[in-house]
RNA sequence: GGUGUCAUAGCUCAGUUGGUAGAGCAAAGGACUGAAAAUCCUUGUGUCCCUGGUUCGAUUCCCGGUGACACCA
């Protein structure tokens, strides 16, 4: 019997808990949720987590599982999900669902990650701190000198891109892009895709209507409790800084919320734009 | 009912000494190899309220209409 794992992917708000849930109770299958923020333990309600009902019918993996305090990336989730997949078909799962919005933890768990160095944390703030202090141009101009091909290859108006590039070149001694192997790695089960989509308008009154919903259920509170980690990466993310600086007194709660609406749906424009260029992506209706 | 002000992009408005227009926001499109709900790039959107007049030419000036607002009755 071939081993398939089926992944639901879909902009936010879509619809893909409900979905998944379906699919996972007809294969006997628990979800593997591929999502950047759910996994984080103290973060619910903005995140949008599966409901207690939910959570208690099928078993979820990667649904509050790790602490905001500890760096989370795809390259890790690469590694925890392989794992975790394997064990799953060892254990007798001939199907399983896999659910969830960020794109690139997909990839990565579908395609792999080049092996690329650990990062030193120290050497990464002081280059945060050089970029916000001088700008990007500076840090472009060591990553000309040191790696003249990914300067070529790379957005260098991004100074994210522009960071980890100069980051891996100066902790290894190598250039980033000899790192860069692109090896595609064969996974031993078959993977199939599944794209849920709904019209934009429909999608973006649903992402309007979660957003207050999310309110009513106690954000401005999860977020306030939170306030101690507000600068780790966690917690840079749609529905809490702008909350955060609601709770600063920056701007009202009207004002936050309508915020919070506007950048999920730039949020959902982006997750659609990721997946455009996939065709290993079979598009159906959500219903 | 009278007087005044206004009517331009989806919204808020700027502007054209008469040569058919531009900002912000909203919106749309895109990039992506360990921060990815992050980060970065690009782009417009038009019966200039309607009829008529003056003019080579009116969104702009004039007459009338319609609507909104303010004040006076």
């Amino acid at each position: 019997m071939g081993r398939k794992l089926i992944i639901i992917l879909g902009p936010t708000a879509v619809g893909k808990t409900d979905y998944s849930i379906r699919e996972a109770l007809k294969y006997g299958s628990p979800v593997i949720s591929c999502d950047s923020r759910q996994i984080y333990r103290e973060m619910s309600i903005g995140t949008a987590v599966p409901s207690d009902e939910q959570l208690a019918a099928v078993r979820h993996y990667f649904i509050h599982s790790h602490p905001v305090t500890g760096l989370y990336s795809a390259g890790r989730y690469e590694v925890e999900a392989l794992a975790l997949v394997e064990r799953l078909f060892e254990e007798g799962h001939d199907t399983l669902v896999m659910a969830g919005g960020s794109g690139f933890y997909i990839d990565a768990f579908c395609r792999g990650l080049d092996d690329f160095p650990p990062v030193d944390m120290e050497l990464r703030e002081s280059l945060n701190r050089r970029l916000a202090d001088e700008g990007v141009e500076s840090l472009r101009l060591d990553l000309k000198r040191l790696d003249p091909e990914s300067y070529a290859a790379i957005d260098i108006a991004n100074g994210q891109r522009v960071l980890r590039a100069l980051e891996v070149c100066l902790s290894s001694g190598r250039p980033f892009s000899s790192f860069k192997t692109s090896p595609a790695r064969k996974r031993n089960f078959e993977i199939e895709k599944v794209g849920l989509t709904r019209p934009r308008d429909e999608l973006y009154a649903r992402i309007n209507r979660r957003v207050l919903e999310m309110v009513d259920a106690g954000l401005v509170e999860e977020v306030a409790g939170l306030s101690a980690y507000r600068h780790l990466p966690a917690l840079q993310t749609v529905g809490y800084r702008e909350i955060f600086q609601y709770l600063d007194g920056e701007i009202s709660l009207d004002r936050a919320v309508e915020l919070v609406q506007r950048n999920t749906r730039h949020y959902a424009k982006r997750q659609l734009a990721y997946w455009a260029r996939d065709p290993e992506i079979r598009w159906i209706p959500a219903v």
